[in-house]
DNA sequence: CGACCCATTGACGGTGGTCAAGGGCTGTGG
DNA sequence: CCACAGCCCTTGACCACCGTCAATGGGTCG
């Protein structure tokens, strides 16, 4: 199978890793003040889950959480992307998701976790030791179940995830991820459809979408080149994609009859 | 693609639904009384709980939780074995899990559930409203905690279920499923491998299995055929696997290099 | 005993993976 | 400002794994 996934070289041991202690002044300016967990807090709360949280800083190809590592951390993404993933020793990669600004994360763990994570970009986010956090729940009912919440939304798109990697075929996995990736960004409301002519921004390389999508490059390469031929998008640059029929997208990716 | 899923033919619209409310008295002769959720609670907080369930009885082959419904409901599994599953318009079928005696379920959902589920024996189940148990959080906080636990749990099997779609080779994931398997029926300590020649029983039917791992029954049934010429398995009927050599199967399932 | 269902096995074909060459964009250095 | 290197993406040729179609085998129930 594929052994040409060098996963090694995007470790970089040199990370930049400033921590600090966020205040509840400070978490004014942080991008997800009012997005994911902490929109559910009020200023007070806020104050007091400050206490459990440092703030800290990584560069590019970071990978701050490693898949068996025992798992000491909750975080709390502020600033640029993350890809979550899992791999086998022979380097082939599964891209489990991917998180931004606003995003918990963490979640998918025992004693150990299940998962790494990898900045793709520059990063900056919060880190919650979980035992602190959990003693935070005692205080702060309102945290543990809006974390119920993430966790269970999570689920849902696992399993959709499950289904277009179990059945569903190359095109159809593109379709799927175009549509899902415009609600991510919320050109479109949850379910609904994007306007013709909605521009996509992606920030991935084909190589993170065909890891996502349990396809190879090549194969996502060919696949945007066939709906591009057909019409359906188009893709100014690498890292735009055009949605021009977004109706008959919708209908690739659910394999309507 | 495949259109042979006659996902139809299951649906049993005379299911025999008794519904009555449990007391925590006959909680007791409950197979799912010290496993799963109700494990964390004291015959009190259990007194509690009843009062938001209610006891059904399924027919083989009830669906009770249909995909894109509204979620009304939470299940805990008494007795019986059910799958959950979404399915495509053309009849592919994912299957995302599977539950049994001890099980939560109902967790994949938002305002609409995000999976079905089929009884696939005699299924016994309590049933609690969301609203309610939701209200019983407040009295029941380790109830939510637990809940969140089961969540997270879920998370890692799904993760690792998307490596194995995304990224497995029939023979892997056929390898991966046993000893997964294995790790079920508590065989073997969690992470740990079980005894040579450790008889499996397998109460699922090679359609399941093929939908379980996204292959079909001809795939499944050829690489189990090959697993046991190359000595890994035995097959003495169709529903026991015996693992004659555990550790090789967990270098195919973990692709060790 | 025979019908039926499910599993197995075989032959064949297609989707997508592998290998390899070529194109486009960006940044760097002369 | 151009040349070139390097990286990523695209495209093509080929191939293999697994899906499809079909026939056979084995177990169960009437």
């Amino acid at each position: 199978m594929a052994t040409l996934h060098e996963l090694s070289e995007f470790r970089r041991p040199l990370a930049i890793n400033l921590v600090n202690r966020p205040t509840a002044s400070n978490c004014d300016d942080c991008g997800a003040r009012h997005s994911g967990l902490c929109s559910a807090l009020t200023e007070d709360e806020l104050e007091f889950l400050t206490r459990s949280a440092q703030r800290v800083s990584l560069a590019p190809g970071t990978v701050f959480v490693e898949e068996g590592d025992k798992a000491l951390y909750f975080y709390n993404i502020n600033q640029g992307n993350v890809r979550l993933f899992k791999s086998l020793p022979d380097g082939r990669r599964q891209i489990t998701g991917f998180a931004s600004a606003g995003y918990f994360l963490g979640l998918a763990a025992g004693d150990n976790n299940g998962f790494s994570a990898e900045a793709m970009d520059s990063v900056k986010l919060c880190r919650f030791s979980r035992a602190s956090l959990m003693a935070v729940f005692e205080e702060l009912p309102v945290l543990e179940h809006k974390l119920l919440e993430v966790a269970m939304h999570e689920l849902v798109l696992a399993q959709q995830q499950m289904l277009l990697l179990g059945r569903k075929t190359a095109i159809e996995r593109i379709a799927s991820f175009l549509l899902s990736w415009a609600e991510r960004l919320e050109i479109c409301p949850a379910g609904g459809l994007p306007a013709p002519n909605a521009v996509l921004k992606l920030p991935l390389s084909r190589t993170d979408l065909a890891d996502y999508l349990g396809l190879t490059i090549e194969t996502v390469s060919r696949s945007l080149s066939q709906l591009k031929r057909d019409g359906m998008i188009d893709i100014p640059n690498i890292h735009e994609i055009i949605l021009l029929r977004p109706r008959t997208l919708s209908e690739i990716a659910e394999a309507a009859v």
